[in-house]
DNA sequence: ATTTTTTTTACTACAATGTAGTTTTTTATG
DNA sequence: CATAAAAAACTACATTGTAGTAAAAAAAAT
């Protein structure tokens, strides 16, 4: 697959990680999403997804220094680069394109 | 994984369903997303995503009567859901609201 | 009327992404 | 020092992405 378009998960975490703007690490984008999107989220999963789009180049991270806070290991905060930005803005105006192009729209058609 | 999410491939068929607005079939997808997106898809792709989406409830499909064009297996034509556009919709917003909430918008920071 | 060509769906297989459980590392605190 | 807390790292498997190949069906050619 190409590497320009990222999975439906890979976009959320990358846009938290966007969102989080220098404080992303594991558990933060947990509680980010469960915040924004009511979604629950394993931590797993997060750093599994968090791990391919470093690989990707859409992230890069570095170690945070110990804080106050008890134990742990040392954070690695992630932040999203160039290329992550330009895959979630293509991305973006490819379905906005689409969304345009209904011929009946049908946003609230429920509830 | 939950059944409202659809994965990033899906989403794009789905929407291309929906603006086809009737005459969504294998090929005539094709054409529509190398026409909107410039994305070159297989049709074993498309037929592939077509029949996990009709499983799930996203889309309904029935075949077309034969037409004056030259041979070929009678159509199967595929129309989108009230499930799929609740599907769609709740991705959209759930974006939106991610993209809404960055601190440091970064469209067209390139090209 | 049989063969060929065109159009399309159906089938099969494998790669990439989604998901979460378990383990390990690290550090503060009693 | 033992223990609890916080976090990353590792592992495994389910779901989704992708495309090649085969089969079906009907018009056209011979």
């Amino acid at each position: 697959m190409s590497q320009l378009y990222l999975g439906e998960f890979e976009e959320i975490v990358l846009l938290t990680v966007a969102v989080l703007d220098g404080k992303a690490y594991g558990m933060s984008i947990i509680d980010e999403i469960k915040s924004r999107l009511g979604r629950n989220v394993s931590l797993g999963a997060v750093q599994t997804v968090l791990k391919r789009l470093e690989e990707k180049g859409m992230v890069s991270s570095d170690f945070g220094e110990a804080t106050a806070v008890r134990g742990g290991k040392r954070k690695r905060y992630y932040t999203i680069t160039s290329t992550g930005q330009q895959s979630l803005t293509v991305m973006k105006e490819q379905r906005m394109a689409l969304w345009n192009a209904l011929p009946h729209p049908f946003a609230l058609n429920f509830i």
